[in-house]
DNA sequence: TATGAATGAGTATTCATTCAT
DNA sequence: GATGAATGAATACTCATTCAT
């Protein structure tokens, strides 16, 4: 991949996040990535297929954050694991992941079966744990996860820290 | 209020919902509300101020249905009453909450201050119930019930239902 | 129909006579009709839509140009009088002409069955007349006519005129 | 000249004929030709000079075909032998002849002196012929010649076929 | 000779907004 | 209050052409 190329990728990643992909131009994304507005779509087929390649590269990423906890063999590790991923994220990559949770209201990008394998182990651990209802516990454990990165996108990671304890004394 | 400043209030909100302000034209909310474009202009100062009036309803409809919980004098009730509160939601409402929760990514859009009274409530409730932690236990559960409307915003009622259970009884 | 669309007509007539389809600009016929560009697309679809209306026009303008000959009696007036058209072709309509010969190469614009009625008086007076192969003398007939039309429009009408006489000479 | 020279011309050749100068990009020809895109401009200054280029092949190749019919020496079999020229096109040569005509509508492109040596030919034979007006016959034929190739590269050799039987009966 | 990345001006089209009626 | 014609700036995208390699 050129560095132009990256540029490009770059700055329509940080745009679409912040300001949302209809509200970004073409236009800005080149000027951000300083390079002309034509080379974007020697690049990309258009602007859609722009975004639909920030979209693929996340799902690798998403694999990869949540491959350990896939991989964990203890069960309250694979809870306590969880609850802590979304305070691993690193501030650099938070554009990253703000798009990825605008877009979840996108129904073209909201992919109900990518979390299916997480949810399937969350079920395996409070099943291990004798929890009386683990599927709802699984994704209720998954619906709360999501709630803290949000919360961690929108008002940054010390709001939230204290909070982190305290979900990880719920499930002991 | 005229019945056409009603229809482009209803078209602006259906179609904002949706597909997302940036993604609607004023020249489609003018198709579907059954109106001139122009009459837009005439009720509305600009597009922004269009949104801006729906928001405004927003805030209302928002105080209304959060009323009862800050008026309920048993603290058991606060809580249970609130894991409810996305059960009600009216199908006809949906595109309505749907707005809400998208542009909660749009800074401008976001007030944390809104909720303020009824997570006051929430920790005056869980003190009473004794709870450890009453103000992280409080926002623990303004995200649960913001994610079970998500939920039910996402998939529909029926995918939450049994979850409703499941959440009065982890607390009694 | 407006004045402005109108003048949009016109000027888009012009140009793609003289330049060809895709060779004028949208911008260059707004400037030349004294409009904006985007007026343009509020009259017609997209610049195809455009040119398709002119060819309808067109359509009836041929209609009007060859009604009189259908109506002849006389069958060798109807071919002394069709060598004839093409000479009484006003110049403010060469234009519009021009951009029927030009568009005949393009397929979709080239509609043989157009001009079935005429060809068909055309065999009808070769008929009457005693010609041994009216069909072909019909073609034959049809094909000098647009060729004597290509010819004044490239060179003007007095390039070709002692011509006129010689055909009609050719038929007697 | 090389292959790949060779191939951009023969690209441009077959989409100027078929599609329109104006209609044709760069980038379509450097496809179809197999090459990249800026080979193009190492061969031809610009796309302007790769259509003249075509066009002066095209003038040589017309030297070629008419050359027959300025050697000949019989009145008559100088227009039998026009006659039958537009019958002799290879079907491979057609976009090469469609190209001419279509650019006959550029002025820039018609060139009437081209004809002259051909036209002066058929006032020769028409002269020895001791026909009355041999100028005029001469444009006549060059015309109904024009009119039957136009006719061969828009329908087909076959519509044509039997006129040329009909056309030769004409001149005896 | 040949490639392919890169550009900048240009293209058709859309958009929010204005205005005369 | 309401329309619909009209605008001008912006939009996504294309194009012929250049240039380093």
């Amino acid at each position: 991949m050129t560095d132009k190329k990256e540029n490009i990728l770059k700055a329509a990643l940080e745009l679409f996040a912040n300001e949302g992909y209809n509200a970004v131009s073409t236009n800005a994304i080149a000027k951000k990535a300083g390079v002309s507005e034509g080379l974007i779509f020697r690049h990309f087929e258009n602007k859609k297929a722009l975004l639909d390649s920030i979209m693929q590269m996340a799902e690798q990423k998403i694999n990869i954050v949540f491959a350990p906890i896939l991989f964990e063999t203890d069960p309250l590790n694979v809870i306590h694991h969880s609850i802590s991923l979304p305070f691993q994220i690193e501030e650099s990559e938070y554009d990253f992941w703000r798009l990825q949770f605008k877009l979840k209201w996108q129904s073209e990008y909201y992919n109900v079966d990518k979390m299916k394998p997480v949810i399937d182990k969350f079920i395996w651990a409070f099943t291990m744990l004798g929890y009386q209802n683990p599927a709802l516990e699984a994704t209720f454990l998954e619906q709360i996860i999501e709630t803290i990165s949000i919360g961690i996108l929108r008002n940054g990671k010390e709001s939230q820290l204290n909070y982190q304890q305290f979900l990880i004394n719920k499930y002991q």
